[in-house]
DNA sequence: TTTAAATCGGACAAATATGTCCTAATAACT
DNA sequence: AGTTATTAGGACATATTTGTCCGATTTAAA
């Protein structure tokens, strides 16, 4: 007799709204460029996600001015073409998921820091910082350069 | 008027039952080098963790032989000396979380890898292998010399 | 001015993670 | 043998994240 016990989580980087975040954020940009302004329904459907979950998140980047978006029939979601090298991963990934990849301690503690650190802070700070350096150094261009070229996909 | 947005999720780099399995486990680590076995009340105390959470954590790394429990009176969790040394984070983790360190699209797609990677497979592939290599070097032993000597907490 | 296509946003629903409670089993001590 | 201190594990409860539904609002076009 076979037993399953159900996994407790996933020691994931991206929360899904965020994953989706800059699934759709990337689409649009690159939509964008092409000044194509897209739908939510569009939007979606090209990086495979859930309608209306989708549509929260989407919510989310215009309130933050990451994406402009425009209401009314033929409107849509778009990213002004000279601001799309501007926008960075981390703005994207802090309009969803708030500062969290800033703060916090790796195993929990609510005061740790250099002084009286946890076990493993060093070693989290490390690993953290690469993870802020690459979100702070990432632009959305980037992302849909590879797209473009055909070498990256949104879906699947 | 202040409106309140809840926030959705956090960019967290472990579950909290994976944050309690690393404390527990490093906790029992340090007592077991001065030769203490440790009940699970102890443990959730001296961490910082709700008891009954902490006992299913307890059992999942008992059950992956990564701590030893002895039932009954003066029972408790021990780790035997000369494993300390050998077990690596990446242990804990996997008998907690699963394999989720190793596996998984960074945007969350089903089938993306080298071949066809999402417009941030690299760079998240890269911060991944820093994570993996730091769980894999990093031993239970390690972490506690902070703790015996005073300068790591695993509480506050 | 009506209609259709779209976003906005609140309320709700489902899934997952986190946390609690209780009973059974085990082992040491009296 | 009985009592007490302990882990094991199932069932349940709560919190959070993820996802859906629907009506209101906006805008362009017929």
């Amino acid at each position: 007799m076979t037993i399953f016990v159900t996994n407790l989580q996933a020691t994931k980087m991206f929360s899904k709204a965020c994953e989706y975040g800059i699934r759709a954020a990337t689409y649009i940009a690159s939509q964008s460029r092409a000044s194509r302004r897209v739908s939510l329904k569009e939007i979606a459907n090209e990086i495979d996600s859930p309608v209306a979950f989708t549509a929260k998140i989407l919510q989310r980047l215009s309130r933050h001015q990451i994406v402009s978006s425009v209401k009314g029939a033929f409107g849509g979601f778009e990213i002004e073409h000279e601001r799309i090298p501007l926008i960075k991963l981390s703005q994207i990934v802090y309009a969803i998921d708030g500062d969290s990849v800033y703060v916090g301690c790796g195993l929990g503690l609510k005061k740790c820091n250099a002084l009286k650190p946890c076990p493993v802070h060093d070693k989290f700070v490390e690993i953290r910082n690469e993870l802020k350096h690459m979100l702070d150094s990432t632009s959305l261009f980037e992302l849909t350069e590879g797209l473009e070229a055909g070498i990256t996909y949104l879906k699947r």
